[in-house]
DNA sequence: GTCGACATTGAATCTTACG
DNA sequence: ACGTAAGATTCAATGTCGA
């Protein structure tokens, strides 16, 4: 099964889409942009409006170097109330604009996707999924004072509760060695080569991976389908579309966005069946478990007591997850390279647990935990 | 001087908490029994709403197979007007219960999450994160026309952007191996001996794992801490609680509900103290230790060489604690920023003395000096 | 040319105590 | 209240430079 789809005929009738800006940008005000457009003309809109981030100061990391956080104008609102009237105005549009069978998603964080998941509901969107993009290399919380903000989440939404839409299931389950794809997905972000630069620093600052792009469109989208971006950015809705077959919108206010996108999608070439493969190709890595999980899941109850093989140390399992040995306390791993007193330690061979009077290294309780929780 | 003095009033030593209906259920509508709550009196609220009305007043849970069971002669904007105004009112009682230094946490799906994250940011809630419960084994979409509902999102908000809150980092740390704990967990879902079951179906559609709660709580609140669930079901929040040795209130409309969740928890085990231990409580704050401490009592003398890890820079102790490089003087944080022309600079673990032919941070001093004088 | 050590960086609502 | 100083804090991937 192959996960691209053929092209379907043009059919030979003048319609709506032959007197849309296809394949351009819109140097424009969003919504002014849009209300250029005509009434049911786009297939799907793809939308990265701005996260509405309210940063406070400067945020250093531990080795004092500071972070370049996104302190662009175009990020910032007064109050939620113009953010909400920013929200509906541009959803409002792209609802007029959008075909009856059309879909939208939108994508941002906890600053604003809770928002923007309200208004689109109260326009009369019905959501279909939300999906989560989980970053497989996110920046770390510095201060320690949260959980490391670790993803993004993005709404799939379509015209109406009876509405039709396009969801490609095969090639989803294709792409995804015969499972149903789940509404998580890992892909690291947008780095490397791909990751445009000028003069050495990054042309925009919240550039999405098109590994992310893909698998959108791939979904939920045919090819020779018009797909909207109103916060075209440096384009990789557009460069994407490009490779997929599909014909795209952009609207972007910024000049020097327009023009990195511009020559960015001049440089695309469509992609074939392998390459596409090789770039969705499924986290094959096994799932990592950390020993707290055991703790959270009962498989080894708080004030078990664990020995290396030789019963020299003797240890006690906290609550947490960590272990307690004569004073000194850490994860297994810190504990057990402590009371060896070496650089390293792998705990999960170095500690044991009693079972039936046979003592077994930890890890054994790992694979079990592995065995009873995945598919 | 003031004529009249002020009679000491000797308080009975009566705190808020001794007023409160702990470690039991209350059986009532959830915003009447909130409202007999006095004001700022827990410490977290931990809450599994219900998702949706249905014309009859009826609320739904996420349950899938009644998401399509919903009248279709509903009025959209009615539905979610009821829902926002049910919403509100509970999270208003919320917050006047929570103290100041409490925070909260509300747990749902894409049916409702987004409209619940809008009104606890409305109501002057800060969110801390939002959290997504990856589901191991979720129930596959069998018709296809979806992605694979595979998560729930989880929102945690303080009383406000100011606030403090209780974070638990190194807890959370230890039991992620040592690295920080992320935005996404992966839990199965409640199944096996903890789904509770009558007659050999299940008592509640949405129970949620234990697991799930133990990590809440583990990060968000500490021994002794008072937890409200206000959507108590079959009781997963006291449980865990009396497990972790939290005090709780549940609040459950429905007795069948009520009759599962007290027998449960009745037979729930709480650890020992002992038990209990984790990187948090163990980390009880030292005193802080002034540099010119170690020098005044010995442990470094005046006119010793001190350099960073990589020798690049050296310097010189002072007899006040100072250091010199260069013709620059400072404490150890600021000497040390000035020289790496970086912002900011821990001085402790840049900052190395020579041992025994070794170059150790001086914080390993200041932890021997803590050793010392400490009893 | 290769490898290893080191430096850089990414949508971030990122401290606390004392005077 | 506010300003200043002490002190605690990072993961994965990419890029660079020297041996």
């Amino acid at each position: 099964m192959a996960v691209l789809e053929k092209v379907a005929v043009q059919p030979a009738a003048k319609t709506v889409q032959d007197t849309l800006p296809l394949d351009t940008i819109l140097m424009d005000d969003c919504i002014d942009a849009m209300r250029s457009l005509p009434a049911k003309s786009v297939d799907m809109i793809f939308a990265d409006p701005p996260y509405n981030l309210q940063l406070g100061g400067d945020l250093l990391r531990p080795d004092g170097s500071q972070v370049d956080a996104v302190d662009d104008d175009w990020d910032k609102f007064d109050t939620f109330a113009a953010y909400d009237k920013f929200t509906r105005d541009w959803l409002a549009e792209a609802r007029r604009i959008l075909k009856d069978n059309g879909s939208i998603w939108v994508i941002g964080s906890y600053h604003n996707i809770f928002r923007v998941g309200t208004a689109v509901q109260d326009l009369g969107f019905w959501i279909l999924n939300d999906i989560i993009w989980r970053k497989a290399n996110p920046m770390p919380n510095f201060r320690g004072t949260r959980f490391t903000n670790a993803h993004e989440t993005l709404i799939w939404a379509s015209m109406g509760e009876k509405a039709k839409y396009t969801f490609n299931y095969r090639s989803m389950k294709t792409l995804n060695d015969e499972l149903q794809m789940r509404s998580d997905w890992e892909f690291p972000i947008c780095g490397g080569p791909e990751r445009l630069k000028k003069d050495g620093t990054k042309v925009h600052p919240t550039q999405k991976p098109e590994a992310l792009l893909y698998r959108v469109m791939l979904a939920a989208s045919k090819p020779g389908d018009v797909i909207l971006d109103p916060f075209f950015g440096t384009g990789t809705t557009g460069a994407v579309a490009k490779r997929l077959g599909r014909r795209w919108i952009g609207i972007e206010r910024e000049s020097k966005y327009v023009a990195a996108a511009r020559e960015r999608i001049q440089a695309a070439l469509p992609l074939d069946e392998s390459q596409l493969r090789t770039m969705q190709a499924n986290t094959k890595k096994p799932p990592r478990v950390a020993f707290g999980q055991l703790v959270e899941n009962g498989y080894l109850a708080p004030g078990t007591v664990l020995a290396d093989a030789r019963h020299r140390w003797q240890a006690v399992v906290g609550a947490d997850g960590s272990l307690t040995c004569e004073g000194q306390a850490g994860s297994i791993h810190k504990l057990g390279s402590l009371v060896q007193e070496r650089e390293s330690c792998n705990g999960w061979t170095f500690w044991h647990y009693e079972v039936d009077g046979a003592w077994k290294p930890i890890d054994t309780l790992r694979q079990t935990y592995l065995l009873a929780t995945q598919p």
